[in-house]
DNA sequence: TGTACATCAGTGAACGCGCGTTCACTGATGTAC
DNA sequence: TGTACATCAGTGAACGCGCGTTCACTGATGTAC
């Protein structure tokens, strides 16, 4: 069969989302080409007319999910600054769904094993996502905004590694009042001894 | 061959470390049950004499390197308190050496995927490592103990992954900064919404 | 308008390989007599 | 003290399985004439 226009674009895409929600969930070596092509509603065989290998679907799974990740902020700080995103990363639902949630906390580590273009993009998006941190500062200062990040994504691993539901809460919780803490202060640099 | 007094508990031991290594080095997926058995120059088989399954020998990696963690903020803190522990903790040779490093930094979102004993260890140990930092703390608060702890996880994966050495580097310092205005802050509590 | 052909997204068998796990076996030593 | 035997850490072949990747093929459609 020869297909419609967008035909092409469309399965692309459709893989391309079974594969950022089911990385995110199982991890990038815990999900295989055959069953992912699968979800998709295809055969194996076909995964090489889009993708020259896995590597490279990893590369556009994490680019699309740090664009994903970089919208959200967008959108909840739009009301309310730089609390409202804050809270809403550490949310309760955010570490019950890492299948539908930023990049950087389900996969961080395994992403800095992958290759050089996976890391390329992932520090492309990073930076876009730490600049409009920055941006919402009462005390614009990039290290404020890299740290801020930086805890929120620790918090919520931790928070879905631990088995204490208390203890989960409590992490989340934790990492909220210390982004908030951070975001509030006035100049990071000082703090350096 | 029959074996001296402590022998097993030598193999044992051996291909735990080998295995601690190259797990947080490599992923947990990453490293399989015949290439370690070799670098613990042995054969394949025995593993099943030292350990009911791979999932068994992860929890006790995990465990251990846990262990590691917990005596190593003990000794650094021991003459510099906190601040000590902070800088060590996100030091550039440690960002260059997962392998000998923090197991929650290396594989944190691979153990939150492993079994629940697996995670219960993690659970436990992490416990042990907050609550140590709580005792180091001026102001002594458990969710300022574990907002610490997330913050240097978050930074230390963060400066892994990127590509750029520079950000890298800031990455690591902005971690050190916001740690350490943590590690000072008066009430966390007080700062939520 | 009708026919012949080129296109190419998707199929499915096959590739070599490493995975975790099982198991019958080996053989040097400690123990029993 | 010397011999027979039990022990058990470690060996290596074998298991079924899923992995990433390749490739000859299919067949409905768009295009050329």
């Amino acid at each position: 069969m020869r297909y419609r226009k967008n035909h092409k674009e469309n399965t692309h895409r459709r893989v391309v989302e079974v594969a950022a929600a089911r990385f995110r969930k199982e991890g990038l070596d815990g999900v295989g080409v055959a069953t992912l092509m699968g979800d998709a509603g295809l055969t194996h065989g076909g995964f090489y007319s889009h993708f020259v290998s896995k590597e490279a679907l990893i590369e556009e799974v994490i680019e699309a999910g740090m664009d994903e990740s970089f919208a959200r902020i967008i959108e909840t700080s739009k009301d309310g600054g730089i609390e409202a995103f804050i809270r809403f990363y550490l949310r309760p639902s955010h570490r019950e769904h890492p299948e539908r949630g930023c990049p950087a906390a389900a996969l961080g580590p395994e992403i800095a094993r992958h290759s050089k273009a996976t890391r390329s993009a992932f520090t492309r998006k990073l930076r876009r996502i730490v600049s409009h941190i920055d941006s919402l500062l009462p005390y614009p200062n990039a290290e404020t905004a890299q740290a801020i990040f930086a805890t929120m994504v620790g918090a919520l691993q931790l928070a879905r590694t631990v088995t204490d539901p208390e203890l989960s809460d409590q992490l989340l919780k934790a990492g909220q009042a210390a982004a908030l803490i951070l975001a509030r202060h006035r100049a990071l640099g000082s703090a350096r001894s």
